[in-house]
DNA sequence: CCAGATATCTGACTAAAGTCAGACATCATG
DNA sequence: CATGATGTCTGACTTTAGTCAGATATCTGG
């Protein structure tokens, strides 16, 4: 009755008759679900029609019916794309603008209620990342942004949170060598989140500088979303992206306090050098030919 | 973008698309959803086709023909009620339960290999159980039952297991006045067992003793159902039983380390007396009038 | 035994989702 | 510029789920 298997089952049964209720927020305007998951879509910025349909599932044809109900109902307009004039692309009209607001509105509603209807309200929400994570794995992206990003500041903002939680002494990133913004752009360098459904989960940086090899900076997962690998895929991303920038040789420096990472490393290719630079946080330096 | 109300909506995105797969046990059988559901509610014990209809929130005209396609299919018969001819009772043939046992397999198999697929079983494993006892909530029933069955003995056993990691000196129950069976069973007490779909996740006893009261012992609520204000339902559950019973007086030893327990009697009525026994563990014994 | 309530069943219907083949315009490529 | 591929649209169709009214048999309480 306790075993794992029956564990997963009873989450699979309760979220199955929760989900209608968890996805009401679709209903309740007299809309079909068809109808009104499109009209989402588009309202979340998916406007290509071919990449609604691969997005939501649909057969060409239930899609072009269920466009031409929205636009019937004066909620979306449709055009040409300005490359290819075979595809459409979908917008919302001023109505359905308005429209999609409401259904936000009820999402957010229902969200809230089901927040305020439960205590241990950080516990719930931390179990509900997880599960998320756990289930969108595959679908988490890998993408380069600026590191002054929101997105990026954000992973930057939980890394530096996380180290003064692990190391003995804190950590005061300004007595560390914070890496200069452009030498993490390209071409010097690229600065890589991991992205699940919008939500930045972890990042790393690859630092160029002047002297023959480049730095991998700031490995960070969000604790959800430890587990799924994304650390190594990260690293193979900032990986390939340094061979693309002709870059031969990778250095990095951490911490014993991190015994994941440096397993991380190790297990890749990675080989322990002596220390090379004066940084106060790190006592193990890595190095990596590629 | 990491709002609450944010993150619970990525989860039900999460698990709305996710539902779609792990509702596949469902399928892949020939059969439609609404059939296959019917045949796995008679197979996990259901029989009585209003009850069913109930659970599974039919009307009464397409539970009628559904029953109907799985007697043509030979899965399932019908007969009428032993007490109420009106009633009918469904049960599986033979190549009934074979087909039940196929998607039993199916349901097991994806359940396998949606843990094979993850790493931090644990972790995962217990955010399942959290959320499915916060979903489940409102279906959490509460069964009197024998203090010796298969989910009381175990409630009871995570019970001595969570005193024995907060007790500092840890728990041996042997040495504690380990109440008799016959002291929680009708007519001198009760023991109420917390079931949520099927799985106990919480217990309190009623033990009746010949001194003008009775004691409420062995409160436990599983840590992935707390918050959930379930101790409080079994408290009253308790209190309501002995009130059946004709018992005016209660009382019940714990100890202060286990402090959300003592703040539960304090904001309930009880109120603190002297120790009333001489248990070595409890250091904190309370009294209520009912 | 009668009246009203209850449980099931049947027929007639609708809505929604989805499938499939073919039409049409447009694009990429040799 | 001819050819095959691509993206969208339309018409014709099926399956599934669900609703509703009424028929039938049975039960319960007076």
């Amino acid at each position: 009755m306790l075993d794992p298997v029956s564990r997963v089952r009873r989450f699979n049964r309760a979220v199955t008759s929760a989900v209608g209720a968890l996805d009401t927020s679709f209903l309740g305007r007299g809309r079909p679900l068809g109808a009104a998951r499109v009209l989402n879509a588009i309202g979340h910025g998916r406007a290509d029609v071919a990449e609604i349909r691969d997005y939501l599932g649909l057969d060409s044809g239930l899609m072009s019916r269920l466009l031409r109900s929205l636009e019937d109902e004066g909620l979306v307009e449709t055009t040409a794309h300005a490359d290819d004039a075979r595809r459409r692309v979908a917008r919302l009209t001023r109505t359905g603008r308005r429209e999609f607001a409401a259904y936000e509105a009820l999402s957010n509603t229902q969200a809230e209620d089901f927040l305020a209807q439960h205590s241990q309200r950080e516990a719930l929400l931390a179990a509900m990342d997880l599960i998320a994570s756990a289930l969108t794995r595959e679908r988490v992206t890998l993408e380069e942004m600026d590191p002054r990003s929101g997105q990026a500041r954000y992973c930057l903002g939980e890394y530096y949170a996380e180290l003064g939680r692990r190391f003995k002494q804190g950590f005061d990133v300004s007595l560390s060598r914070d890496p200069d913004a452009k030498d993490m752009r390209r071409p010097r360098g690229t600065f890589i989140v991991a992205m699940s459904d919008a939500l930045p989960i972890g990042c790393v940086g690859l630092k160029g500088t002047d002297y023959g090899y480049a730095e991998i900076k700031r490995l960070w997962v969000a604790p959800a979303a430890r587990g799924l690998r994304l650390g190594r895929r990260l690293m193979e991303a900032a990986e390939d992206a340094a061979r693309e920038l002709g870059i031969t040789l990778l250095r990095l420096d951490t911490n014993s306090a991190l015994p994941e990472a440096g397993q991380l490393y190790r297990t890749t290719g990675w080989r322990e050098i002596p220390r090379f630079n004066d940084d106060p946080y790190p006592d193990l330096f890595f190095e990596k030919g590629i």
